[in-house]
DNA sequence: ATTATTTATGAGTATATACACCTATTTGCC
DNA sequence: GGCAAATAGGTGTATATACTCATAAATAAT
């Protein structure tokens, strides 16, 4: 009776499903930034917190720890962040937006803009304004 | 004026973040069964049109088709799935669930079947029907 | 029939994801 | 002060993702 029994109804799936879509079109349009979505994101985060250790910032971004330490890697090859040791707490490492991340943030913004305000119009902003809502309660309803 | 304009809501970052979490939480569900959520997902879908051409199931799957090639090779390793060239076409491989494969699913189904029911249910099935059409509409929004 | 084009696919490379395990440092307890 | 427990973080391994490029076979053009 219920179609949620239908693996093609599987929550996992059709959210992955929509995250591959929704990042090649990001991606695709951040690309003369030279920035992956997921970097512009990370990079944007750190703009409002920085320095913050890799513990705090994963949190905020809701990924794994070793995840985001596997992230930051290439941008720190690019020299958009650096980490440095923590003053009180040596066994922190707190991550920090250099310069050049500064700028290279600045310039993608446009670039994300332009693609943010043309997924949210075909989407209708009253839908993404509804799905923004229903993501969070995905990620609570994951997490309890 | 318009706060999409803040990257804390990126369609993209916000969609990538959701799918970690519940990932993480139909990953953990479907332990028992040895299977990750995305291998569920194409042994699911392989169950339903047996056997198919790697770029018939990739655009059934919304995934890249390297993508799903590399996705493939753990399930070839563990034989749950056979590929086989394709008869009238030899360009084709055609992907097939072997009886392995079919026992696999038939086994992890339950697992997925309790995970999906826990979360649909936190989410409320109404909000989830609704997700599962927005997810539909992000897929199009990024691909036309 | 031969060649050009299109189509189906794999491989190289790079990022993204996260579990299990390990190390170093700090903190709490005695 | 000294040691156990808690905390912050990285590494090994494996899967997931996708772009670019290369290959082989089928089809279209001549």
């Amino acid at each position: 009776m219920k179609h949620f029994s239908d693996p093609a109804s599987c929550a996992c799936f059709n959210l992955r499903k929509a995250a591959r879509a929704i990042t090649q079109h990001y991606d695709e349009a951040l690309k003369p930034s030279g920035l992956r979505a997921t970097q512009f994101s990370i990079l944007a985060v750190l703009s409002k917190l920085t320095p913050a250790p890799v513990a705090h910032l994963s949190q905020v971004l809701v990924m794994d720890r070793t995840t985001l330490t596997r992230n930051l890697k290439p941008l720190v090859g690019q020299g958009l962040i650096a980490i440095q040791p923590g003053e009180e707490d040596r066994r922190r490492r707190c991550v920090l937006l250099t310069v050049k991340g500064g700028k290279a943030l600045k310039a993608a913004l446009p670039h994300w803009q332009a693609v943010q305000e043309q997924v949210i119009g075909r989407l209708t902003p009253a839908r993404w304004r509804r799905m923004e809502k229903d993501l969070e309660h995905a990620v609570t309803a994951a997490g309890e």
